[in-house]
RNA sequence: GCCCCAGUGGAGCAGUCUGGAGUGCUCAUCUCCCUGUCAAGGAGAAGGUCGCCGGUUCAAGUCCGGUCUGGGGCGCCA
C-alpha cells in the first residue's frame, strides 16, 4: 500500500514520487492551501494539498480531520529557505499530494494525540489504543522491544536455553497471595498462577539442562505501586555449577550488554554493598546512590545524653541515626512540621530537627544538648553552617532506617539534588550489587524467625553454624540489583544438599512432613542428583521504565491495570453468569451489585 | 486495613481558603474568512448532573459528614 515511512523521509528522496499511509496528525487550512502533518509509527511528515497540483486532493483535503486514516501519493520537495522547520526529523522537505484517498474516518479523539497536555491516566487507559498512537508511548514501547531482544541475544550467546513453564501451577504455602483459577475436571481443586517459575527452573537444573532463560508473565495478588502491577514480566535464569560470583558475572554482563545496545551507553562495574552496609548507609537495601545524604550513626554523640527521648531510646538498645539536607538549615516553621508529619507518616514517634548556624544550633532540643554534644553532632554529621539535620530516635533500628530512608529521597527530590536524567550519560545509571543479606528475620508479631529471600536460599558457608543457636547471623548466598532507588532483582544460589535443606525448615520450625507436604516435587526431585546451582530474576517492567526514564511501569505496559487492579480498557475483572460459576464448582458469596 | 493528593463543558487548568447567577483561560469541536503554515492565524458559535449521596445555610463548585474513582505512599509484596 505505500512506498515509504513518514518519518524517514528526507533530502534524498526529493523528487521521488511517493505512497504514505497513516494519520492526520495536525491540520492547518489556509484556505487557498492546506497542509497536514501525517503521522506513521516513524514519525511525521508535511503534506501539502494545493490546488494547483491537485484540485480534487485539495478538495479532499476540506474534509481530513485529526486522525482520520488516510493514503497519500505525492511527490516529496524539499522546501524552500525559510519554510524548512528544524523542529521535525523530517522538516527538510514536504510532500505535495496528488492524490489522497480516506481509508477510514475517526470521530474526535477523547483527547489529544499531540502529548501536548497530562491527561488523566483513567482515560488514557480506557482509550489505551489511542495513547498508544503518542510518540511518548510508542518510544517507550519500541524501548521494550530493544531491551528484550538484547536481552535475547545477550543469552542466546551465552549458551541459554529459553524455556517455558507452566501457568496453570500449583499454590505455593508462601509468599505472595495467588491468583486462583477454579478448575472444571477436579471439583473444588484451584490452579494458582505462577508468583515466579522459581521451583520448575530448579527443575530444570536437575533435568541437567544448566543454562535456563525465560522472559515471562508472573502473577502476585497484592496491593499495586508505582513499580508493581498485578501481572508483570519477568527474565527469569537459572545456572547449573555455579556460585555467587558466577551468576552475578553473567548478570552484570548481560545489564552492560542490555545497555549498550539499548542505550548506547557503556556502564561502570556495579557498586557493590553488604546489606549491613547499604542499611546503615542509606537505611534501605535499595539505595539511590546518585546523591550524598548518607544517614550518620548519632548513638556515640548522645550516649551521655540527659534527652529523654534519646536516652529512652539508647536504654532499650534502640537507634539514633540522622540526615543532612544540605543547604535547609533556614526552612521555616511550616515546612518543619511538614516533614515531622511525614516523619510520623513513616512511622515514627517524632523528628527532631537542627538548623546549622555558625555559631549556635536552631532547634526545639537544643536547649537540652551538652556543649560536648553540640559539637560531636558537627562533626559526626559533617554538616556545614545553613544546613538541616533530621534526627531520628527509635527503639527499632528498622524504623528509624525506613523513616530517614524515606525522607532522604523525598528530600533529595524536593530540593533538586538528584540529577535531572541524561540518559546517555553513564554516570546517570547507579546500579549496585546488595550482597550477604542476613537468611533470616525475626517476626515480631509471630514470634518466629522468617526467611527474606525463599526457604531455598543457600547459605554462605561458615555461617551456617548458627543456624541452631543464633540464626540471625546466618548470611544466605542471595543478592540483589538496585538502580537509583528501585530493587531491580533479586536471587540466590540455592541449597541442593537434602541435611542442609533439612536443617533450615527445622531453623524455621517447619516439620519435615509439613516440608514435604508443601513441597513435596521440589524435594523428590532432589533425591535425584541435584547440581550446585543459582540464579536471578530481574523485573523487565522496571528495567524499561528506568531506561526510558519513566517513574511508574504502566508507561512501559501496553495494557496496565490500575491501583485497583481493575483494566479500564476491558473492563476486568467482569461478572461471569452463574452457568459458568456452575461449571467450575464455584458459587460467589459476594453481595449483588 | 491506614495516611496524603486529586475529581469543574470533549481535553488540560483557574475558581474552593474568605458561600452570593456556571464565571474565566488554553486546546479540541462546528460555521465563515484566509496560498506557506508547521501546537498556523482571524471572526463567530455550540458545548456543564462542578464525581456521587446526605447535611448546614435564605443561598453550596465553595463549608461539614460519608462514599466512589484515579494517583502517591505505609502495611502487604518468599
Amino acid at each position: 500500500m505505500r512506498s515509504h515511512l513518514c518519518g524517514r523521509l528526507g533530502a534524498e528522496q526529493a523528487g521521488e514520487r511517493v505512497e504514505l499511509c497513516g494519520w492526520v496528525h495536525t491540520r492547518r487550512d489556509h484556505g487557498g492551501v492546506t497542509f497536514i502533518d501525517l503521522r506513521d509509527t516513524t514519525g511525521l511528515v508535511q503534506v501539502v494539498f494545493n490546488p494547483e497540483i491537485s484540485e480534487r486532493s485539495h478538495e479532499v483535503a476540506q474534509d481530513l480531520r485529526g486522525e482520520f486514516c488516510i493514503k497519500v501519493v505525492g511527490e516529496v520537495r524539499t522546501r524552500k529557505a525559510g519554510t524548512v522547520n528544524p523542529n521535525l526529523g523530517t522538516g527538510e522537505v514536504e510532500v505535495a499530494a496528488q492524490e489522497v484517498e480516506i481509508l477510514s474516518r475517526a470521530e474526535t479523539p477523547p483527547f489529544q494525540v499531540d502529548g501536548h497536555q497530562e491527561v488523566d491516566e483513567m482515560l488514557r487507559l480506557r482509550y489505551r489504543y489511542i495513547d498508544l498512537r503518542r510518540e511518548e508511548m510508542q518510544e517507550n514501547l519500541k524501548l521494550r522491544h530493544a531491551i528484550v531482544s538484547a536481552i535475547r541475544r545477550f543469552f542466546d550467546a551465552e549458551g541459554f536455553l529459553e524455556i517455558e513453564t507452566p501457568m496453570l501451577t500449583r499454590s505455593t504455602p508462601e509468599g505472595a497471595r495467588d491468583y486462583l483459577v477454579p478448575s472444571r475436571s477436579h471439583p473444588g481443586t484451584f490452579y494458582a498462577l505462577p508468583q515466579s517459575p522459581q521451583l520448575f527452573k530448579q527443575l530444570f537444573m536437575v533435568s541437567g539442562l544448566d543454562r535456563y532463560y525465560q522472559i515471562v508473565k508472573c502473577f502476585r495478588d497484592e496491593d499495586l505501586r508505582a513499580d508493581r502491577q498485578p501481572e508483570f514480566t519477568q527474565l527469569d535464569l537459572e545456572m547449573s555449577f555455579v556460585d555467587v560470583e558466577d551468576v552475578l558475572d553473567v548478570t552484570e554482563r548481560m545489564f552492560k550488554s542490555v545497555w549498550k545496545e539499548a542505550l548506547g551507553v557503556e556502564l561502570a562495574d556495579f557498586t557493590r554493598l553488604t546489606y549491613g552496609e547499604s542499611l546503615q548507609r542509606f537505611g534501605t537495601d535499595k539505595p539511590d546512590l546518585r546523591f550524598g545524604m548518607e544517614l550518620t550513626d548519632l548513638s556515640d554523640v548522645f550516649a551521655a545524653t540527659e534527652v529523654k527521648v534519646f536516652r529512652g531510646v539508647l536504654d532499650a538498645g534502640g537507634a539514633i541515626k540522622g540526615v543532612t539536607v544540605p543547604r535547609q538549615g533556614a526552612l521555616g516553621r511550616k515546612d518543619l512540621d511538614a516533614l515531622v508529619d511525614q516523619a510520623k507518616a513513616l512511622g515514627a514517634g517524632g523528628l527532631v530537627w537542627v538548623g546549622v548556624e555558625a555559631e549556635t544550633l536552631r532547634s526545639p532540643l537544643d536547649k537540652f544538648f551538652t556543649a560536648d554534644e553540640r559539637v560531636a553532632l558537627r562533626k559526626a554529621t559533617d554538616a556545614s553552617d545553613g544546613d538541616l539535620i533530621l534526627v531520628v530516635a527509635d527503639k527499632r533500628v528498622s524504623v528509624v532506617n525506613k523513616v530517614l530512608a524515606g525522607l532522604r529521597t523525598r528530600l533529595a527530590e524536593r530540593f533538586d539534588l538528584i540529577p535531572k536524567l541524561d540518559r546517555s550519560d553513564p554516570d546517570a545509571w547507579r546500579f549496585a550489587w546488595i550482597v550477604d543479606f542476613p537468611w533470616f528475620e525475626w517476626n515480631d508479631d509471630e514470634e518466629r524467625w522468617d526467611f527474606i529471600h525463599h526457604p531455598f536460599t543457600g547459605i554462605v558457608g561458615d555461617t551456617a553454624q548458627y543456624l541452631e543457636s543464633d540464626p540471625g547471623k546466618v548470611i544466605s548466598k542471595s543478592y540483589d540489583i538496585t538502580l537509583n532507588g528501585w530493587e531491580l532483582a533479586s536471587g540466590s544460589i540455592r541449597i541442593h544438599d537434602r541435611e542442609m535443606q533439612q536443617r533450615v525448615f527445622r531453623a524455621l520450625g517447619i516439620s519435615d512432613e509439613e516440608a514435604q507436604e508443601k513441597f513435596s516435587f521440589l524435594l523428590d526431585a532432589f533425591k535425584y542428583g541435584p547440581p550446585p546451582h543459582g540464579g536471578i530474576a530481574p523485573g523487565i517492567d522496571r528495567i524499561v521504565a528506568l531506561a526510558a526514564g519513566q517513574t511508574n511501569i504502566r508507561e512501559v505496559i501496553a495494557f496496565p491495570k490500575t491501583q485497583t487492579a481493575f483494566d479500564p480498557l476491558t473492563g476486568a475483572p467482569s461478572q461471569v453468569d452463574e452457568a459458568q460459576l456452575k461449571v467450575v464448582h464455584l458459587r460467589s458469596t459476594a453481595p449483588k451489585p
